[in-house]
DNA sequence: GCCAACACTATACGATCGTATAGCAAGGGT
DNA sequence: ACCCTTGCTATACGATCGTATAGTGTTGGC
């Protein structure tokens, strides 16, 4: 893989997550990799290319950089240490999340406005996200780790409570002064989420 | 207050939502409402002005339509009374936010690419939103409805697992053909969160 | 009856948008 | 030596961007 492409797709993923897709053009994806207009143009034959290009590669690292967890808990045998994997599922999802949260703010810009771009973001890579999410919440319930509620609200429920943190994160900022992506801050945060859930084992 | 001046702001709250600060232009917002570009921009002088009354316009809704909850669920005697009290603020805050998403989309935008505009967004609304928020909290857990866990952090979770729905409603309707907007599907979510917090009382 | 104030509109300007095309330099096959 | 491909760049085009300004028509004070 080309370095200097590279670099461009991670610019145009940070700005399409920032801007959204009306919101960046080719000149502003080239100043920020350090590139020419015409360079990203050539690479890419317009911007619906860019874009798809840039959200392929978003969660081709996104998928690298999660692991697989559900095979490592369903291996577990002791409840401690399964309980402590979930917690570390967490934190994991939430340092990854702040430190590339691209994939969630494209997300969100393209379900902020549906059309076509959403269709294929969720034919291509959402739709195997719920299903694998699902399936994950399923198995924790039935290794009396989570409540045994309907699992989709389940999921629905701990991803805000997650990504809602990675997304406020400015705000948080700004009112309580806090470096929400700090490992202090991440870790209280899914402590109080555990203990919350833990009750219901 | 002028009709055809408010129909512009609601037709800029949800562009602003939707395509973010730098996606939506003025001509865009008077084809929306039905008005003349120049018209728009006659009365809102740029587009920073713009935004901030699209901005205004959409927080005192919401702030009229949300009602404040705290005293009403401070008054209540019965235990049973007041766990439906906040099952019904929940379901409220949805159906709300599901009609009037744009305080949410807009939010998240300027969330996801801070700069002066978020500055003014938090010093103005979301500052008091927070400290209300949290106060709420400490009332709910005073009166052991809530878990007694961190305010700030069971604040951020509940908001995320009310929110993030309806961020990615249009994601959910495509993935399992449900309107997460319904009746039915609100009230099973509430449902489910609830169970999830009630065990703590 | 006149003029100033006001609500709104028509037109224009430079900048930037996405896109198209022509040109350039280097390398490989023949 | 020749040409064709490949990677990249320079320039250009019409559309739309945000903004500025001049103009129109109505209204109310005097």
């Amino acid at each position: 893989m080309n370095e200097r492409r590279e670099r461009v797709l991670r610019a145009a993923a940070q700005l399409f997550g920032q801007l959204g897709f009306d919101g960046t053009s080719f000149a502003l994806v080239a100043e920020k990799a350090g590139e020419q207009k015409t360079f990203v143009q050539y690479h890419f034959q317009n911007k619906e290319v860019l874009w798809r290009a840039a959200v392929s590669h978003v969660w081709l690292q996104r998928n690298n950089a999660l692991p697989r967890y559900i095979e490592d808990i369903s291996l577990q045998r002791a409840s401690d240490d399964r309980e402590k994997m979930i917690r570390d599922l967490c934190r994991k999802i939430l340092h990854f999340t702040f430190a590339h949260p691209e994939w969630v703010k494209i997300m969100f810009q393209e379900a902020s406005a549906p059309g076509p771009r959403l269709d294929w973001l969720v034919k291509e890579f959402i739709g195997t996200d719920f299903i694998e999410g699902r399936a994950m919440i399923e198995l924790g319930q039935h290794q009396g780790l989570l409540p045994k509620v309907d699992a989709m609200d389940l999921l629905h429920i701990l991803s805000g409570a997650l990504l809602y943190l990675v997304s406020v994160a400015p705000i948080t900022e700004r009112v309580l002064g806090l470096r929400p992506d700090s490992s202090d801050y991440i870790d209280h945060h899914v402590d109080t989420l555990t203990r919350i859930l833990r009750q219901h084992a």
